[in-house]
DNA sequence: TACTTTTGCTAACAGTGTTAACTTATTTAG
DNA sequence: CTAAATAAGTTAACACTGTTAGCAAAAGTA
């Protein structure tokens, strides 16, 4: 039964094309990524990509992925330092807009054309995960009889703050710089948490 | 002296450059504009286009121009129609989350991977006319005694938040009906408000 | 050993942005 | 009105891209 190693192996190259593009993505960026380049790294011919992922947008999809699994780690290991909702949800702030620059490559690929047919978006177990986090810390700051609705309502401001800031950060359509950007992190988090039971 | 008609021929072609590619991106988005589709519908050959703008780029910021001048109208009409500076700032996000939407090809164009080189965005005069607008409005909210740092402050995560907000709905990340997304940008503008003199 | 399946290859298709080199009009100067 | 200079527009190519069809070689199975 080499059946069992052979799968072993087919996992090792689609790791080691997931590597590639990696390492070509922090180099160089998404937008520089193609599967010849990828194929050279690997040292197989470029059809061999194709058969461990269906096409270009897969390998992006996985990345997605990848993105916000790192992302809600970093999330929790933030928010697990502190005992204080308030002080919880702040520190989840921060912790985003971190990740989002030290991994800036990661993010855009996140929400950058990233996503590609809304429809199959929303069965992204991964994102389902980040969710619940930032959705769990909200829910402790609310008072209680707050119905499920109103609690995605403003988990789905929240976030909307998060990547608002740092999207509008990344274009740098503002040239502000680092310090003044955490301010205003901080500014709209606040005001956040100051109307969040209304 | 047919220099001058021959001046206004050109730019008629150039026009003709921008209303070709404008109607493949209202049909098929950014993405599937070529050079080769606009020398097409303007009847010229493919070279033609580079005698007006030097890159697929210039053409984008072109687009990127003329949105900001369109969403800078949108939001200044719908500023003029109150006197209020609260009820006009909120008119003003409803503006510009209703902008986004009607013209989402454009709004990804201005957003999306749109924004090339972060050096060059700063000196675009469209996007200064529509922080003007937005941070007049924001001034007539603030107590006096605010410095210059503070209000850009302020807009800044105004913008951020209305811009958020836009994207993780286009997006569709979250398959959040229209109605509920008005609440959520009224939600968070009232957060905003509420704290703007802190 | 013979057969079948998997694996990997080369080569091609249909595109893309961009540019070099050439031809044809048109404008200007003598 | 002709001749030189300039502008306009052309075809053809370069160097890429994602993707797939068809074929050769290697590996597993009988």
């Amino acid at each position: 039964m080499a059946t069992e190693k052979r799968l072993k192996q087919k996992e090792a190259v689609k790791d080691s094309i997931l590597c590639a593009a990696r390492s070509i993505v922090l180099k160089e960026g998404w937008q520089a990524v193609s599967i010849r380049k990828i194929a050279e790294v690997i040292g197989y011919s470029l059809p061999v990509v194709y058969t461990h992922y269906e096409n270009k947008d897969a390998i992006l999809e996985e990345f997605v992925k990848l993105g916000f699994d790192e992302l809600s780690m970093a999330l929790l290991d933030a928010k697990n330092k502190l005992s204080n909702p308030e002080q919880q949800l702040t520190a989840i702030a921060d912790a985003y807009f971190e990740f989002a620059f030290a991994k800036r490559e990661y993010y855009q690929m996140m929400f950058g054309l990233g996503m590609p047919s809304c429809e199959r978006v929303n069965q992204i177990s991964e994102i389902g995960n980040f969710s619940s986090i930032v959705i769990a810390t909200i829910q402790d700051l609310l008072d209680e009889a707050h119905n499920e609705e109103k609690i995605r309502l403003k988990f789905h401001t929240f976030w909307s703050i998060l990547h608002g800031l740092t999207s509008i950060n990344m274009a740098n359509l503002t040239a502000t710089p680092h310090s003044v950007q955490q301010l205003i992190l901080q500014d709209a988090v606040q005001g956040f948490i100051k109307n969040i039971n209304n």
